[in-house]
DNA sequence: CTGTTAGCGCGTTCAT
DNA sequence: ATGAACGCGCTAACAG
């Protein structure tokens, strides 16, 4: 039962009586210049045979897979499982194979993936973990790329800019700015930030976005309450607790993503602190799980699924223009930050 | 830019002096039965030129890929994502690269993704949605299964009871049995299950799980009150509507998983019904959003991404016997259903 | 230990 | 419109 040869191309054709330059056309020949008789025949064979093309094969003689690549940082988070989410369903529609890649947020593991990538000649890689501060690596990364782009692949990136590639570029700063500037109209003063790794370039735009937006707003946020923390909602839940012993000196927390926001309001309500009666809390990137967290929490939208999408569209079309979009989030104010 | 050929085995040997089959051994050889000197030129030349193997060509060769493929119904379900990490992780350790393809729950997807990953020559296939009952897709899906595995392939089947294949099988029946006993033991005892597509495998043995763990603890689940919906949280969203209007009837809801049952505590909010004061809830999986949900949920803990990386284990391993695991859930009360 | 050579399965000229 | 023959990049005998 273990030894069957798959059936290949020569068999079919051989079983159909025709030879094997016409069952390639007659089954995935774009061009169709086969007699039907002939052409029936072959799937009729095919059929029979439980023929099935080796891609490999294919991709051999073609000189590329049809094939896309994502990168996410990691898979069980909301804002990369929504994003993925997108793309397979935009995948699906042009019958396009998804290979998933996970770096754990290690610039050395995304290197290595990449490199990975390259030698399986996807179509096209998109890029979508945010840029972590290293040098070294960031270097080699981009010579990766651009002899990936070199050799006719495609490189998409998406939220993370100041690479020479079609680009899905989200407004971090701005958003954060205006998310700040709506929070300080409502009337908050004391302001806490969790402020995620500042290696990460998404975590530090959002950062700056909410000091500038604040401080545009008149309100000076206190360098020593922005802590730093994981990316994740372990760290949000770490960091809140750090912001616990400063309580006093807080009316709003505000985290740089929604993950973070919900780990720490659980540390909150852990210690007995409501929200958002005692303490107001906002987001960022408007994840899913959002509509059943209470309080519902003030966040910045993102379109991550169509996001998604998009990239994957961007990746599979034909022009060699570099694009480069910006997605802007919308403030959604919500329960978690009523008016003071 | 667009234009450079990708650099292939032959330049390097080239470059390095050497013949294609030495380079060959050098780089991806496993067995290091090459010079140290000619192995570092060719090591020093393949740099040089920004040198990655053709997979696909290595494919071809060897008559299969090092590839991985898994197929769940919606990687945006945390379900699905929690299991995808954990084998993205198992798949690292191994250098093994992982194609990902999305079902959305339909039998016929289902089949086409089978068919074409069968031409990719995967290592292994693991199929991790839930069986949906139909017929002819299920006879044209097993065939399909199995020429895959004469073919040298491997079929890991992660719950989903009945296939021929190395399968890692979810006791549904009995952790919900257990469930049920446990929270009838509380003092619950008019009952309402949120209980998913009845052509849905998984959904249809926790319901009866449900109603044979309530009986033998001498409590009848009445019929009417078993509410079928999507298995997603804007099915649990919907199911709750459903109850609301015999909320008279009922001390506890159920859902057959935790997603519905997330969905379905949003919409009981909602309409101004407290839980667990008027109405207890419990759901199944612990998924990893429950840690930031209250009141917490009391649920079946399933080793989500353990189980994931177990899936990739059997799908790597060479021994050809037709394993059979079975996962058990391990009930955890909490504050959704106290003792009444 | 190294080089030569014959495949692997498929797409695609180039004749017919 | 069809078939024969070559090439894609790589691995694995087989000889040396």
């Amino acid at each position: 039962m273990t030894g069957r040869r798959p059936a290949t191309l020569q068999d079919v054709a051989d079983a159909a009586g025709v030879s094997l330059a016409t069952a390639s056309r007659a089954l995935n020949g774009g061009t169709r210049r086969v007699k039907d008789e002939y052409r029936e025949r072959v799937e009729a064979a095919a059929d029979r045979l439980g023929y099935s093309v080796n891609s490999s094969a294919q991709s051999v003689a073609l000189g590329r897979a049809r094939s896309i690549a994502l990168v996410v940082s990691d898979i069980a988070d909301p804002y990369f499982s929504q994003l993925a989410s997108g793309a397979f369903r935009a995948a699906a529609r042009d019958r396009l194979v998804v290979t998933l890649a996970m770096t754990e947020w290690d610039p050395a593991r995304e290197l290595d993936i990449v490199r990975e990538l390259r030698g399986q000649r996807h179509r096209a890689i998109i890029l979508s973990g945010s840029r972590v501060d290293d040098e070294d690596a960031a270097e080699r990364l981009l010579a990766e790329l651009l002899a990936f782009e070199s050799e006719g692949g495609r490189v998409i990136v998406l939220g993370r800019p100041g690479l020479p590639f079609a680009t899905l570029e989200i407004d971090n700063a701005g958003g954060a700015a205006e998310l700040a500037r709506r929070l300080s109209g409502l009337g908050y003063e004391r302001i806490a930030v969790l402020g995620g790794p500042a290696r990460l370039d998404a975590a530090r735009s959002r950062v700056g976005g909410l000091v500038t937006g604040f401080a545009a707003a008149g309100v000076a946020v206190d360098p020593s309450l922005v802590v730093e923390s994981d990316f994740t909602r372990d760290g949000g839940y770490a960091a809140a607790g750090e912001v616990l012993e400063r309580i006093a000196d807080v009316d709003l927390v505000v985290a740089v993503n929604d993950v973070m926001a919900v780990g720490a309001m659980t540390r909150l309500r852990e210690a007995g602190v409501a929200v958002p009666g005692d303490l107001a809390v906002a987001g960022f990137d408007d994840i899913a799980m959002l509509r059943d967290v209470a309080p519902s929490l003030t966040t910045v939208r993102l379109p991550l699924e169509d996001m998604g999408e998009r990239a994957l569209v961007l990746a599979t079309v034909e022009g060699r223009d570099p694009v480069r979009e910006v997605v802007s989030g919308e403030v959604v104010l919500r329960d978690s930050t009523p008016s003071r």
